[in-house]
RNA sequence: GGAGAGGUGGCAGAGCGGUUGAAUGCACUGGUCUUGAAAACCAGCAAGGGUUUGUAGCCCUUCGAGGGUUCGAAUCCCUCCCUCUCCGCCA
């Protein structure tokens, strides 16, 4: 959510700044209703003012043992102008939640500008892209061929977007999130959690999933409002939301491995095969909470240690800058993170990250006192996967894949996995 | 699932339906004292919002959430959520 002051003071400024994104807000609209909001709000507290005052008054005057009954018919007068204020008061100030809760963020200037991801700006590569004396398979073929991976047997049973890996496919995917979790727990310097998988809708609205992209989203059929975790940073970013947090712990880096669940609604006909787009899938999520003058810097470690990753497994990857056109709705900024796939012969998404400033905290009241001022503050707020397993996993298979149809593991894992090639 | 207890400020913990935004203690901040520290003593110390040039003043709201009763609700009633204890069941 956008600071709700700035938004009156700087509405065209922020207007703009949305259209970057192709973001259309009708700030008419909204100054209307905010013109209607403080005409009303002024006038409820004045009636409100009044009718505590006669109150007070009725309490003295029964005290006293006087006779009540002017102040308390005036009082009912009140109140009947009241009800009839505050319905409308209300209708307004829905209206206006609305409207703020569906408000994108505002980007930061360094983001590129441009319509779609076309646009997004290349920041650095790191490795060659992976050199083969044959022709490379995809992830599909490999692990059909060694018997591991079963889609047929999965949309069977659940549908499509779904897997089965069996055997040291299973393996290599618990490997590579143990790999990750050691990594960041013990180099980077994480601390590391276990989550809900299942979170309610408040949460969401929290770190903006809701209300705008429900249908992202997987619902549980109960009475109460249940959702499956699209990404750990669900729960991991709530765990900060409705309290103070002491300025003196911040930066907060934490980690957590979790399933996830997206109901890929809209993106029919993408990546139907295979294991880059399924509706359950495993990621490391690293998430820091920070203050806004160390927000920037907290971006920049993540990323880093988000690529320290692929580093350390030796696949070759570029970092983009978003386009203004493919940023999500929440951030402020966006490194991805894209590793290269033989199988595809592409650079493909394994993780993304972002600077939300505090539009995050905002929704869900994540604050930290200011020591130097002694004011309560939005924290920001900074996500992005550390990384994405199955997308991890596909990486892997496909890069190190040899003439025979075996995988050799990489170095990072062999401890994990101990074998030096799947085959 | 059955029975009971409870949700109040950063924490602990009071609170006859009427100047209670809320006693008290701890924590915190400032001061006095001290060579310094501790102790003691004094003072301050919730948040959100509106108005405003204003970090001044004034006003509104907030005692788990939402409704209701009332001239007036932290206090009474209803619904929901959550926590705790006991019993049952269970990975």
């Amino acid at each position: 959510m956008l600071d709700p002051k700035k938004l009156r003071q700087s509405i065209d400024e922020i207007a703009n700044n949305l259209a970057r994104r192709g973001f259309k807000f009708d700030t008419k609209a909204y100054v209307n209703l905010n013109d209607d909001r403080k005409k009303l709000q002024i006038e409820n507290e004045d009636l409100k003012s009044k009718r505590n005052s006669i109150s007070r008054d009725i309490g003295m005057a029964k005290s006293k043992g006087d006779d009540t009954g002017d102040l308390m018919k005036s009082s009912e007068e009140i109140n009947t102008a009241l009800s009839e204020n505050e319905s409308q008061l209300n209708e307004i100030l829905s209206k206006m939640r609305e409207i703020e809760l569906g408000l994108p963020n505002t980007l930061m200037k360094t983001v590129p500008d441009g319509k779609d991801e076309t646009s997004n700006e290349l920041i650095r590569s790191w490795g060659e892209k992976t050199v083969f004396d044959f022709e490379p398979k995809d992830h599909i073929e490999l692990g059909n061929n060694l018997g591991l991976l079963d889609l047929d047997k999965a949309s069977e049973i659940s549908g499509s977007r779904f897997s089965v890996l069996n055997g040291k496919l299973a393996t290599l995917q618990r490997a590579l999130i143990q790999f990750m979790l050691d990594l960041h727990t013990n180099k980077h310097a994480y601390e590391e959690f276990y989550v809900p998988y299942i979170v309610n809708g408040q949460s969401l609205v929290g770190t903006s999933q809701l209300p705008k992209f429900e249908s992202d989203l997987f619902k549980i059929d109960s009475d109460k409002s249940y959702y499956l975790i699209p990404t750990a940073e669900v729960p991991l970013t709530n765990l900060f939301g409705n309290k103070i947090t002491d300025a003196s712990t911040l930066p907060r880096k934490l980690v957590a491995h979790t399933p996830c669940f997206r109901s890929e609604a809209g993106s029919y006909g993408q990546d139907t095969k295979g294991l880059i787009r399924q509706h359950q899938f495993e990621k490391v999520e690293l998430v820091q909470i920070a203050t806004p003058n160390g927000s920037l810097e907290a971006l920049e470690s993540l990323t880093s240690h988000a690529e320290n990753v692929l580093k350390e497994l030796k696949l070759p990857y570029q970092v983009v800058a978003l386009s203004s056109g493919d940023i999500g709705f929440g951030s402020t900024f966006t490194y991805d993170i894209e590793v290269w796939l033989p199988g595809q012969k592409k650079y493909r998404e394994i993780s993304s990250c972002s600077l939300f400033g505090d539009f995050q905290a905002r929704r869900m009241k994540a604050r930290y006192k200011d020591p130097e001022t002694g004011k309560n503050e939005f924290v920001h707020t900074i996500n992005g996967s550390g990384v994405a397993a199955g997308r991890a996993l596909v990486a892997v298979v496909e890069n190190y894949q040899q003439k025979d149809g075996s995988i050799k593991i990489p170095d990072a894992l062999k401890d994990y996995m101990k074998v030096d090639v799947i085959n």
